[in-house]
RNA sequence: GGGCGGGUAGCUCAGUUGGGAGAGCAUCGGCCUUACAAGCCGAGGGUCACAGGUUCAAGCCCUGUUCCGCCCACCA
């Protein structure tokens, strides 16, 4: 017996290290490639890496994990792979922020030497996620850590793009796109964050060209008016089919621009008339190519107006808008200003407001691939986790517009289209081409442009196997199991890594979707920096060990729910980490190497009571724990081992055969403490997915060879372990025992006083079984003595508890709070009334009798027996105490 | 405007084919009982948002109402 190593509370912080450093010397992360074994698989998302480890990293990391250490486990081979994402304009940002510390910009660099900077920043800071994640505990192979810069994954996002260019699923063209003033580059539609803002909606009088009168057009933005190039109505609009052939006299510029008619304008909204500005709005501009009309820009890429602005070029956007809004206001032009609230789009890395503006850029045309995704999904190819996201997804899909991928940054994968500059050609390959395919030229320019980010994200699953090469890695682990996500990146991520997978592998990425919510602070506010209710993972591991946080987050974790973490949850799931602790060196100081040698249990129908009752309820949580691994219902798998580990293992089962591992005879010891062993051990497997470190250290300490337990066999349902009635009979048991608990505490008997009880049971063979349970009984209440009787005077001055149809009786020598058990019996019999009320009319339906299963009606009658019986009790009970206090 | 989720104990939430309302925390009372006071024993506490409907039977299924949250969307 070695308990030394087993201090007397769990002190998590060397532990946490030492099988850190264990798992890595022995490299039991990576993955197994035996051929003939299930796979398992799962690419983790590739978290930013300019990333901090935040909580809802912990939570997706430890979900992936405990589905990876389940599997391998369970003997799969099991690979998770690691890696982190070249964050473009993320990652951009935060190197510009360190050059402008030191006064410079990008420009200042140049592109080559501030892409060098990048590389090196991401060097020395780069790998700060990646060391969060391994103290998390993830048991990802490392060994296969991949960047999506890095040059495999570069490699297959030039062939991807080729490829898909050369099938015409990529092209370039001049477009309205979403422009970021303030980081220079367009922005795909979901890189866009819509935000109600509180503005104001400007009605502006535009004269006819021949001065016969005006229309009122109602605009948020008046600045773009500089680029409007006509006025819109609605075809059917009667109040204004007169304007067919009347020119607009744009007030300030005095350019005359046309009216169309177009079916898009709301009639209702404003006075139905819209000013068209094809370069600066996206459905004026659909509009404008449906009638022809100019495009005319008046902002630059910065956010300011340019020459074709007139005397207003060189002032900011918002600058002008004041500018304009005065001088239509001092020429009369201007009707009215409302109080307007409406979504502004914001870029989702700067917030700067976006400008809608013309552009040349690249785009997928992605319809052809959602209809692969879609049909994948709908043929549950894939299937998604929890259900409601399935229509979520099939609209968005429906809906989807072509994909953006061009960004006019430096930090990204550059795009493989190079120019002659000699006849124009467009060059599109994976390598540099030397010289011109069609005028052998060597005068080619590369596109200056990268790709967004989520264009290499999207291959993630394939790329990180090695893809385009065939590879042993892609055989044995593509498709991938799991994605385990939040749904923030259903659109951005998911679905794109469908489409491209798809696509290219002629497979889909991975079988299953599991999407989980975003963790909230306790009130289901969104934790930020400003609110100051965030809840740092890594202080919180500090705090109270790797194993309580990983289990909270676990515990709260149920599907389709957003999830309020509380650090006094963290706090109390601690002490549950603890109690598991303290029960296994409990078990250490009983067994030994020879409870060890004979693990096996072969015939547990001989056991002793109490035995068969715990082996029976491991395999009940075992069958519980399994299945909801299997269905990711995580929160589920986590109270099936709270429940039974801390209230059936620790407050029935170890109490209960204290008496036989202190007392018992030596043939029942032994068999006693084989049982201990073998449940604390399926314990420890069953908790180690969730909590890998005070698993893995406990089961370090027990006796016998072993394993590492990350590698052990996850524990099956034993069939013959399942027993309903060592179940049935051990409730009984506890039943007695609470009566007699309650008896004490209701009547302030103080623990150490011993005291007598007597029950009564009118079941003979029952009577007999309760009796030969005295010992344990009078042990695990602290009694004097304790008799059975199937019949007999029922103690005067006595307490009662009534347990089905059991009666318990502590006499209590004239010590029996009468008013108290007078309260409690009264409070007992509203409720069987109540319940009998409810059984009676039942029963006394007869179309209840005539459609409830036999089953049901038996059930009933019983209960209304039994409460039949019970209120006499109840009431013999009342007048016993009556006469007791009429005595007095 | 469309879609999704939610309203169950003081708080946070479970409740998986419809058949006697649960957990954790908090509260109250009693205990240093030799694994654990980060503990043990016991107790109180709910018209399952509201109104209808289906059914012998509804927290669960259907309809409507209401409140809260999120997502999507081209009414400027």
């Amino acid at each position: 017996m070695d308990t030394k190593l087993l201090s007397k509370a769990y002190e998590f912080a060397d532990v946490e290290d030492k099988w850190l450093r264990y798992w890595k010397e022995n490299d039991l992360f990576r993955a197994g490639m035996e051929e003939g074994k299930a796979s398992f698989s799962i690419v983790i998302p590739p978290p930013n890496v300019t990333g901090v480890l935040h909580v809802g990293h912990a939570l997706n990391n430890t979900m992936q994990d405990v589905l990876t250490r389940y599997h391998r486990m369970c003997g799969d081979n099991t690979l998770w792979v690691p890696g982190t994402d070249h964050a473009g304009i993320a990652t951009q940002n935060v190197v510009e922020r360190h050059l402008a510390e030191e006064g410079k910009s990008r420009h200042d660099l140049g592109r080559e030497k501030f892409i060098d900077k990048v590389w090196e920043w991401r060097e020395e800071k780069g790998g700060t996620i990646i060391n969060q994640l391994k103290k998390l505990g993830c048991s990802c192979d490392w060994s296969r850590e991949r960047f999506t810069m890095d040059e495999g994954l570069s490699r297959a996002v030039r062939e991807v793009f080729v490829r898909l260019y050369k099938e015409g699923l990529i092209y370039k063209g001049d477009y309205i796109v979403n422009w970021c003033p303030r980081c220079h580059t367009a922005l795909s539609d979901d890189e866009v964050e819509h935000e109600e803002t509180q503005g104001k909606l400007y009605h502006i009088r535009y004269p006819f060209a021949d001065g016969s009168g005006h229309v009122v057009v109602a605009t948020t933005r008046p600045e773009t008016m500089l680029g409007d190039t006509g006025v819109a109505v609605h075809p059917e609009d009667e109040r204004y089919t007169h304007l067919a052939d009347v020119g607009i006299r744009l007030p300030l510029t005095n350019r005359v621009v046309p009216v169309v008619f177009d079916t898009h304008v709301q009639r209702e909204f404003g006075t139905g008339a819209l000013k068209v500005t094809p370069s600066h709005d996206r459905d004026d501009y659909e509009i404008g190519l449906r009638h022809s009309l100019e495009l005319l820009k008046v902002i630059d890429d910065k956010g300011v107006m340019n020459e074709a602005a007139g005397i207003y070029a060189g002032l900011d956007r918002f600058e002008c808008r004041r500018k304009i809004v005065a001088d239509l206001e001092e020429q009369g032009f201007l009707e009215k200003i409302e109080d307007y609230r409406h979504a502004v789009g914001n870029c989702y890395r700067c917030k700067t407001v976006v400008e809608p503006t013309t552009s040349l850029q690249w785009f997928v045309a992605v319809k052809p691939l959602a209809a692969e995704a879609v049909a994948a999904v709908r043929e549950e190819r894939i299937r998604i986790y929890p259900r409601n996201w399935y229509n979520t997804f099939y609209s968005w899909m429906d809906n989807i517009r072509d994909w953006c991928i061009s960004r006019q940054i430096w930090w990204g994968h550059r795009i493989p289209a190079w120019t002659c500059d000699g006849c124009g050609e467009m060059i599109v390959e994976t390598r540099a081409p030397v010289v011109c395919p069609s005028c052998q030229s060597s005068r080619l320019t590369q596109d200056k442009d990268v790709l967004d980010t989520w264009f290499s994200s999207a291959l993630w699953p394939f790329s990180t196997m090695g893809w385009p090469q065939d590879t042993k890695e892609l055989a044995m682990f593509y498709p991938t199991s799991v994605l385990v996500t939040s749904f923030d990146i259903l659109f951005f991520w998911v679905a794109r890594m469908m489409m491209m997978g798809i696509h290219f592998m002629g497979e889909v990425p991975f079988r299953d979707v599991y999407l989980h919510a975003l963790v909230r602070d306790k009130h289901g506010k969104k934790m930020s920096k400003s609110t100051g209710n965030v809840i740092d993972p890594l202080e919180v591991m500090e705090k109270y060990g790797t194993d309580a946080m990983r289990f909270t987050l676990i515990a709260f974790a149920a599907q389709g729910r957003e999830i309020k973490l509380d650090e006094e949850r963290i706090e109390g799931y601690r002490h549950f980490i603890n109690k598991l602790w303290n029960a296994a060196r409990f078990a250490l100081m009983h067994v030994d190497e020879d409870s060890a040698r004979q693990q096996t249990i072969t015939a547990p129908a001989e056991l002793a009571l109490a035995h068969r009752w715990i082996l029976s309820r491991t395999a009940a949580t075992v069958k519980g724990v399994r299945r909801g691994l299997d269905e990711y219902h995580f929160n589920d798998v986590a109270s099936a081992n709270y429940q039974f580990i801390w209230h059936e293992f620790c407050d029935w089962y170890l109490e209960w055969i204290k008496a036989e591992l202190f007392g018992g005879d030596e043939a029942g010891k032994k068999n006693g403490r084989r049982v201990l062993l073998v449940v604390l051990e399926t314990i420890l497997k069953l908790m180690h997915p969730i909590t890998p470190f005070v698993t893995e250290e406990i089961w370090s300490v027990l006796p016998g060879e072993r394993q590492p337990l990350m590698v052990s066999a996850f524990p099956e349902v034993q069939e013959n372990w399942q027993d309903q009635e060592a179940e049935e009979k051990m409730s009984l048991l506890m039943g007695v025992i609470t009566g007699i608990r309650n008896i004490r505490s209701e009547n302030d008997v103080h623990p150490s006083a011993t005291i007598d009880a007597r029950v009564i049971c009118p079941q003979k063979d029952k009577a007999a079984f309760i009796s030969s349970f005295e010992a344990t009984i009078a042990d695990m209440t602290r009694l004097k003595s304790f008799q059975v009787m199937e019949e007999g005077d029922k103690p005067e001055d006595a307490a009662t508890y009534i347990y089905n149809d059991i009666e318990i009786f502590v006499p209590l020598q004239g010590l029996v709070d009468i008013d108290a058990e007078l309260e409690k019996l009264g409070r007992e019999r509203k409720k069987i009334e109540a319940k009998l009320k409810q059984v009676s009319a039942k029963l006394a339906n007869d179309k209840f009798l005539a459609n409830a299963p036999a089953q049901v009606v038996a059930k009933e009658t019983e209960k209304k027996q039994m409460l039949d019986a019970n209120l006499g009790k109840i009431a013999e009970a009342e007048t016993r105490l009556s006469n007791i206090a009429a005595r007095k």
